[in-house]
DNA sequence: TACCTTACCTATCGATGATAGGTAAGTCAA
DNA sequence: TTGACTTACCTATCATCGATAGGTAAGGTA
C-alpha cells in the first residue's frame, strides 16, 4: 500500500485534520524543492526533515515510507498537470487542438526535470504509483486520448505511435539538451505527418 | 574519474595482470547477473561480494567506486551491442540496411531491461560514462547514423527525430509492455513514413 | 632465502530509511 | 476547570548502504 498516509485519520475533527493536509502539503512542496536540487533519487528524510522544521521519524506521522511520499509527489504532480491542461482553451479543429494540448503538456513536462523523472520516468527504484495516484495518470493519458480520438484517429496501434513519438521527443530533449528546443522543435510536424499517414491509410481502405 | 580503475596497474606483469582483468570480468558479470535480479539500481556491493566470494571492501581493489562499476558495466554492455551489430549481413537497399540495422539494435536494447537502464536510460543516480567508455556509445550511434545518411537523409534534425522515435518506441515497450510488441512492431512503418517524408520534402525544394 | 606485491581480510565510518518508545502540547467532554 | 485522550513531535536505536584504514597471508621475484 504504498499511497497509504499514515493510519488511518478519517474519524479526525476537521479542524484536525485540515492542519494536518497543510502540513503534508508543505512537506511535499519542500520535497520538490529538494527534489529540484539535487534529482528527485536525491531527497533524503533527514534533508526534507531539517528543510521544514522536524527531525527525520516525525515525517512517518505523515507517511509510511520513503515511497509514500513519492506517492503523494506524484499525485500531486499529476494534479498540477490536470490544473494546467484544463486552462487550455481548445481551438474547434480537433488537429489544432490536438497540437496545442500537446504543447502545453510538453511545456509542462520539460519545466521540471525532476518532476518529468518522477512523473513520467521510472528513475525512483522501487517506485510504481498507488492506484489512487495512478487514476491521475490514467486521466491525463485520456484526455490525450480523446483529442486523438477526434482528429480521426482510433487504432489503438495508432494512438500508441503518437505517444510513443511525444514521449520520445520529450525524453531525448531532456537527456541531451535540456532547456533548449532541438528535437521538441519537431513534434507538431511529426504529429501532422503521422496523422496525415492514418487519415490517408484510412481513406484509401 | 568515474572509469578510472583502482590505482594503476600498467606496471603489472602480464601473468598478474591478465588473472586481475579475469577477475573483473568476473565481477562484472556477477554484477549483470544482480542487476537482472533486483534491477539496476538494485545491485549492492555487498551482495556482489557474496556472489563472487568476497567481503565488500575487497571490490575496492578492483573498482575504485561504486559508480566505476557501473562504468564498467555501461562499457561491458556497449561492447556486447557493437558485437551483435558487427554480425548484421547488410543488404545493399539502404533503407533495408537501416531497418535490419534497427531491428538488431531494438532486439538488443530489449532482451535485457537492467542493461537497458543502464546503457539507454539514466535509472542510476550520479551516474555519468566516463569518457573512455562514452567512445563505445558514440560508436554505435555513428553507426546508425552512417546508415541513416545513406538513405539520403542528412539533417541533423532528421537524424534526431528518427533516433527519438526509436527511444520513444522501445521505452514505451519495455515500460508498459515488456517482453511484448505492442509498440515495437511500428517500428518498420515509422521508419518508413518518416525516411519517405524527408525524401519527399527534399525532392520539392 | 629475503623482499615486495597481490589479494584478500576485519573493523569501522557516516549516511540512509525505518522502528520503538517517550513526552509535552492541544482538544474536548463532564 | 479538570481530567482523559489524542496529536505532534522528540530521542535512541537498528540494519543496510557505500567507503576507508590498516592488517595479513600467499604469490611472485631477485
Amino acid at each position: 500500500m504504498i499511497g497509504k498516509q499514515a493510519s488511518d485519520h478519517r474519524l479526525m475533527p476537521d479542524r484536525v485534520m485540515q492542519r494536518r493536509e497543510a502540513k503534508v502539503a508543505v512537506i511535499v512542496e519542500s520535497a520538490w524543492k529538494l527534489a529540484r536540487e539535487h534529482g528527485i533519487a536525491g531527497v533524503s528524510l533527514h534533508a526534507l526533515a531539517r528543510e521544514v522544521g522536524m527531525r527525520q521519524p516525525s515525517l512517518y506521522a505523515y507517511f509510511d515510507s520513503k515511497l509514500a511520499l513519492y506517492d503523494a509527489m506524484f499525485a500531486d504532480g499529476n494534479r498540477r498537470l490536470l490544473q494546467r491542461l484544463d486552462l487550455v482553451k481548445l481551438p474547434r479543429d480537433p488537429r489544432v487542438a490536438l497540437k496545442k494540448f500537446l504543447a502545453e503538456f510538453v511545456a509542462f513536462a520539460l519545466e521540471d526535470p525532476a518532476r518529468y523523472e518522477l512523473l513520467f520516468e521510472r528513475h525512483v527504484p522501487g517506485f510504481t504509483p498507488s492506484p489512487t495516484s495512478y487514476v491521475l495518470a490514467e486521466e491525463v493519458l485520456g484526455r490525450v486520448h480523446k483529442l486523438i480520438n477526434e482528429t480521426g484517429i482510433t487504432k489503438q496501434g495508432d494512438i500508441d505511435c503518437i505517444v510513443a513519438i511525444v514521449a520520445g521527443l520529450m525524453e531525448a530533449q531532456l537527456s541531451n539538451d535540456p532547456g533548449g528546443n532541438r528535437w521538441i522543435r519537431h513534434l507538431n510536424r511529426l504529429v501532422d505527418l503521422y496523422v496525415d499517414d492514418v487519415l490517408e491509410r484510412s481513406r484509401h481502405s
